[in-house]
This record gives structure tokens, sequence and C-alpha cells, in this order.
DNA sequence: CTGGTTGCAAACTCTTTGCAATCCT
DNA sequence: AGGATTGCAAAGAGTTTGCAACCAG
């Protein structure tokens, strides 16, 4: 928390009621969040004040935008490295990946590739076999 | 063309000015198209009928859906094996990629994987240069 | 002929913005 | 104090739907 406020400060934004809440709000949250359920978090916080917080930590490196398959746009802290993510359909639960495959998407294509992602979604081990 | 129209009849659709429209459309288009560049590209059809012919597409299995990094919606004719897509930013090409890393996931974590996106965007080649 | 389909218009949902009042520093 | 920020309200953009008229089979 404190290490994000320290980033509002040093690029001259205020520390705010609002920008506090998002923030506690994003740490909280242990998968990546729409912009809405940001909000419905964030008691006495208006829609338009969170979305300019989030746009506001986008420019800042301090949230990134993530792409899930049921195409919901959601938000998640960048504190630890890029990764993926999986979502289960049966119980809802949505975990981290640790694959990747932008290396050899680099090598064959050739390109520079400043932008991806990669998601995926089903049923769980656990939820599969009921 | 006329494959597709089969389709139809056979699940006991109607074969519409407008459907075979949509269909010569997505038949022309070299990459995944956007709603509204369906509809600019069917004169005299309604935005609505544009519509709701995809969304029949789709629940026939003749149109898929797919996400790219631009966050736009986008869809293409099932006519070949599932495939996922790079995107330059400089000259606006979208190209099929032929890899994929969804067996490594499955392996991973014994989830039964149902759906899945990989889309990656950046500089091409030729762009990267200039 | 007749039920499926279309076009139009309007309702929704989600996102974005202008502006006066308010809050940090 | 004074500029950045907020809340409100409204504008945009994209998506979805009801319904009377129309058309393919």
């Amino acid at each position: 928390m404190q290490k994000f406020l320290e980033i509002l400060k040093e690029k001259g934004s205020k520390v705010t009621r609002p920008r506090k809440k998002v923030l506690s709000v994003l740490l909280n949250a242990n998968y990546p969040f729409t912009l809405s359920e940001i909000y419905r978090n964030c008691t006495d916080i208006d829609f338009a004040s969170v979305y300019r917080t989030v746009q506001l930590f986008i420019s800042m490196k301090i949230v990134r935008q993530i792409n899930m398959c049921d195409k919901k746009i959601r938000y998640e802290l960048i504190i630890d490295k890029p990764h993926h993510h999986i979502q289960c359909n049966g119980c809802g639960k949505i975990e981290k990946l640790d694959i990747c495959i932008l290396d050899e998407v680099r090598k064959l294509t050739d390109y520079n590739i400043t932008e991806h992602m990669m998601e995926f979604s089903g049923l769980c081990p656990d939820c599969k076999i009921k």
C-alpha cells in the first residue's frame, strides 16, 4: 500500500480518499476485478472516480489490464511478474498460470511483441469429476 | 458458401438475403472482423440483422468469436482448425499463428479446458525497423 | 399461406467527459 | 490559497430486444 502511495506522490498526484480506497480494494482482491467489482467494493466513491483512478493507475504502471475468457476487462495490481490465468467455470475460481509462450512466438514471428494475452477457462480437477 | 447454407437449412433456418450477405463478407475477410466492420460491408442490411445473424452463426458453429489485444470482439468463419493471431500495431496487419500451448496447460493444471485465447500484438519485422 | 426473419426504434449496459464544488498539499 | 480531484449528471458507444411488416419455403 505504502509503496503505491509513494509512486503517486513521486509523479505529482495527490493521495486522496478514492485513490486509497481503490488501492485497498485491489490489494484485497485475490483475482482480477472488473471495474464494477471494484466500484461495488468502494462504498461512497462515485463510479467516475473509480474509473478515473483505475485509468490513472494504469498510466502509472500500478495496475495492468487483463482480458479473460468471459470477455470482461479486468484489472490487477502489478505486484508480481506478468502471468496468465485459468478460470474454472464450475466453482468460478481463478488461478495464476506459471507458463508462457511469448519467447517462442517472438522467435517464430520475429515481431517486436509489446502486448499479449493468454487466458484459459474450463473445469478444474475438482469440478470436472462432479 | 454453399456448405454453410446447407448447415442453415439442415438446422431449420431460412436462407435469406442478410444471411447470405453476412456470410459472403466473412468469407472475403482476411482477418477477424468486428461487428461494425461486418455491418459496414453489408450494404442495405440493418445492424440488428447483422447482429442476430452473427449470433445465429455462432450458435450453429459456423462462426467463432475472437478477442484480440485491441479488446474488440471479432468474428471469423470456422473454416480451418482453431488458431491464434498476431497483430501489427504499425501497419495493422493480422496474421495467423501456428503455435499453441493448450496441451501444456492441460498437463500442468489438469483442468478440462473448454475455452482459451492467446493473442499477441506488437511491431512486425518490417515496421520495427522503420 | 404462415412462421421465421427483418427493419426500425427504443431500451440497456458500459464507458467517458464537462463542470462546479471540494479536497490535498 | 490554488490547482488537482471529486461527484453529479449527462453524453457516447456498443449491444440487445419488442414488434409490426415482410418474405422464404
